[in-house]
DNA sequence: TGTCTATTCAAGAAAACCATTGAATAGCAC
DNA sequence: GTGCTATTCAATGGTTTTCTTGAATAGACA
């Protein structure tokens, strides 16, 4: 093989990392995924999109290896297949949000006006648990919450909150967190929280950030 | 706009900053770039293309943020928008060497047997340079060197090294870079130098992992 | 001004991609 | 074994990518 050949090889190899994820659908798969393994029908209905259309977009990652499977029973779950690729996805993220134009235009008129909402960090995060104060609270859908969850929140998938509002401890504050910067579920539970005198704020990032920086979890995420 | 338009929307921009990659040839640009700006004749040449195909693709990763041009004369020059597209070039390689079948072999198709050459580290190479008995050899392109080295490196493109092995210093070990991991000239350049009895050495990555550390460097280079 | 050069634009054909549809398969429950 | 369910496969048509070719443009320099 000519050495211009083989390098050609080389680069369209790495460059099936990135055909995978050049398609909005895959991404949408990817962001979802890195909250933890689900089952090819949950993903589906998540992207909007049917099972079949879903399962080949699903194949397609598997192909590039992004993605990995396990069976259980007639379920197929699917999982990213390691740490690199919450980076790869994080840097995608970055570099498309630094760098795409008019992309930061369309995040606000996703996410909406968050100037309203209270928000804090990681980091402060962490202090205020250490003080002991404060009520963690995961409004993600429940699946997701099994797959992996900060250590000691509580779960109420927004859809619930209204009804389950009785649930959460008056005394202390709360801090609401979701996937991650394109998520609206925990502005959502903050708006619904603050609306019923509650001390509420979400926390800046999602749960995919706070297991990528070796922070305390639990559930089954790896 | 309906909510779900709107999440399709941003996934869709997200993953144009994907589609700029997902192709060999703009890889292989990025590759390029990732040593400095280069204008667009030069590219072509590089990457092995039609001037007008090269100046097709440089303009599609253009529209998508990741390069940015600069007018000098006559000549455009492109060069990477900034630090986060380094990274998500960095992130690209690992997660495709990790997990894309077969990537492995067709590296090692493309560079050839590595073990029997004397490979360091970044940190063994500050380490010798303090120590000072160590002639550190750029051997990529002139403009390249031209763009940013390593500082205090010495320039003689792999394609001059036998005709210019008298410049090189006898009583030091010499350590040969060139663009990164997949980026044969430095092997070359040791196999020359030890074949003509002298001490050689490659280092494990290029000078975009140098820069990138905040090591020192020399030349036009941001 | 006119010429030269580096780059970009435009049109077209082959290939790849993507959503849709309907059928096929694999494992569980009975 | 028969049904049932979750997933995958295969075929189709419309869209997008990619390379090629040849022409157009913009700035440098005389």
């Amino acid at each position: 093989m000519s050495d211009h050949a083989a390098k050609e090889l080389l680069y369209d190899a790495l460059a099936q990392a990135a055909k995978a994820l050049s398609n909005g659908r895959r991404a949408e798969l990817v962001d979802v995924l890195a909250q933890g393994e689900r089952p090819v029908e949950e993903l589906a209905t998540e992207i909007g999109q049917t099972v079949a259309n879903t399962s080949q977009h699903l194949q397609r990652l598997l192909r590039s290896g992004l993605v990995k499977t396990r069976r259980e029973g007639t379920s197929v779950y699917y999982s990213l297949s390691g740490p690199v690729v919450h980076e790869l996805w994080r840097a995608m993220r970055q570099s498309a949000e630094e760098h795409v134009a008019g992309l930061q235009q369309i995040v606000d008129d996703y996410v909406g006006d968050r100037s309203q909402l209270r928000t804090i960090t990681r980091d402060t995060l962490q202090a205020r648990l250490r003080d002991g104060n404060v009520v963690v609270l995961d409004v993600r859908p429940g699946p997701e919450y099994a797959a992996g969850h900060i250590r000691g929140a509580i779960s109420i998938p927004v859809s619930d909150l209204t009804s389950r509002l009785g649930e959460i401890p008056e005394d202390a504050e709360v801090v609401a967190y979701c996937r991650g910067p394109y998520c609206v579920y925990a502005d959502d539970a903050v708006r619904i929280m603050t609306g019923n005198g509650l001390e509420a704020a979400r926390l800046e990032d999602g749960f995919p950030e706070w297991a990528a920086a070796h922070l305390p979890t639990e559930g089954r995420s790896p």
